[in-house]
DNA sequence: GCAAAAGTGTTGTGACTACACCCATGG
DNA sequence: CCATGGGTGTAGTCACAACACTTTTGC
């Protein structure tokens, strides 16, 4: 530890990303490998340096963390959620930490190094340091960028069907929606669009083919719409 | 200017203040009494001390600089608006600002330190560093949460008439808003309560006397509701 | 009694909900 | 031909916008 820690914060970034995966709503946590709580599952994140963007950091903290492939790392567009700095939130000393959020595009798996755990079912005490509380503030600010943006978008491949969206919104708000109401508002609002008539659906066991969407360029929506 | 500065960078925090004057959206500035920009208009802040939390490091800074009394201090509730990081928003050196934003609870006086400017008329380059956009992110930060919470409250005192919490409305927003369905709207919400049933006005030339509201404990609206 | 300020009523339009029904495919 | 997954239609209800109108005061 430098000495300078006693005259000036550090700062650090962590980061939250989700994934949906089975109608669940996960977060990825790394094994800590340094000194405080090692072993426990944590948001990955990292002190900052000088000469780096905070969303520079987080991106660098991913890739050291989770092994992630580049490609995939480019893809997570990160934003920023809050800053979190209570005084003893860290025992090695004041660290004030800024906090981005992103989305995995693909199926989550677990390894030596990574767990996903459920964003809704992680009892305080769970995760070090005041990773609960990031966690929980990440959790109601992504319910809430639901409402008034295209964040949903981030879960899916470019082209889906409107159940999955559906079952994006339904897993993220803790409820269920109707169908048909789901699939006249988001076209009518014209957030998502239609790409093909009707394609045939791989492995399934019967039914009629689904239509296949892609979400148009219009990003923000007007007034809430879920 | 301290060495440690070349490896870890500098947190401060900012303050947007906001309040409305004869329907104008002002902001809180103050003259620079330092260095870069000295004596420009400039967002209040201050480097932050390692045993305080950035919001007491906020409300040290908005007294040293604009000497408000203790009360008016102690009244402003601060938010965290965001964190503000590109490598050369100042060029002393890296410094990572978080911003806080707050709303002035009585009217607006000029002093010698203290300008209150224009928050829908500050052409970009009108403030140093980055405190246009700052003061831009705080402002679509502002209305936005008018839509959801009751913010409005802080720009008004205890009791107030329905047409001045609506002269709030029409200020931030800046377009006007119908009478009727605006009181008809917050009264069935259940966001504002009737206190008197009728109370003369003070220095008013003719004019029915306005009944007299207040808020209710509600702080959280449901769906968007303006 | 008239102007000013405040408060109320009404009506058409459009959105949201809930529910029932129709379509296309595999087995 | 039926089960399954997908897609559509509609009617009632409720919220919203626009506008006109009434009430209460000072002069």
């Amino acid at each position: 530890m430098k000495s300078n820690q006693l005259e000036t914060p550090i700062i650090s970034v962590d980061i939250v990303i989700f994934v949906i995966s089975n109608k669940k709503l996960f977060v990825l946590t790394c094994k800590r490998t340094n000194d405080p709580f090692i072993g426990a599952p944590a948001l990955p994140g990292t002190a900052i340096k000088i000469d780096e963007t905070l969303e520079a950091a987080s991106k660098r903290a991913l890739k050291e963390k989770t092994k992630f492939s580049n490609k995939i790392i480019k893809s997570i567009s990160l934003n920023q959620l809050a800053t979190f700095d209570s005084l003893y939130r860290d025992p090695r000393g004041r660290t004030i930490s800024v906090v981005y959020m992103g989305i995995y595009p693909e199926a989550p798996l677990n390894t030596d190094d990574i767990l996903w755990i459920d964003a809704f079912d992680q009892p305080s005490g769970s995760m070090p340091f005041d990773h609960n509380l990031i966690l929980n503030t990440a959790v109601s600010r992504l319910s809430g960028k639901l409402r008034y943006t295209t964040i949903a978008k981030s879960f899916l491949p470019e082209n889906f069907r409107i159940e999955e969206l559906q079952e994006i919104y339904e897993t993220i708000l803790r409820r269920p929606l109707n169908k048909s109401n789901f699939r006249n508002k988001l076209i009518k609002i014209g957030i998502i669009e239609q790409v093909s008539i009707l394609s045939n659906a791989v492995g399934k066991q019967g039914g009629r083919p689904p239509h296949i969407y892609k979400f148009s360029d219009k990003n923000i929506i007007e007034r809430d719409f879920i």
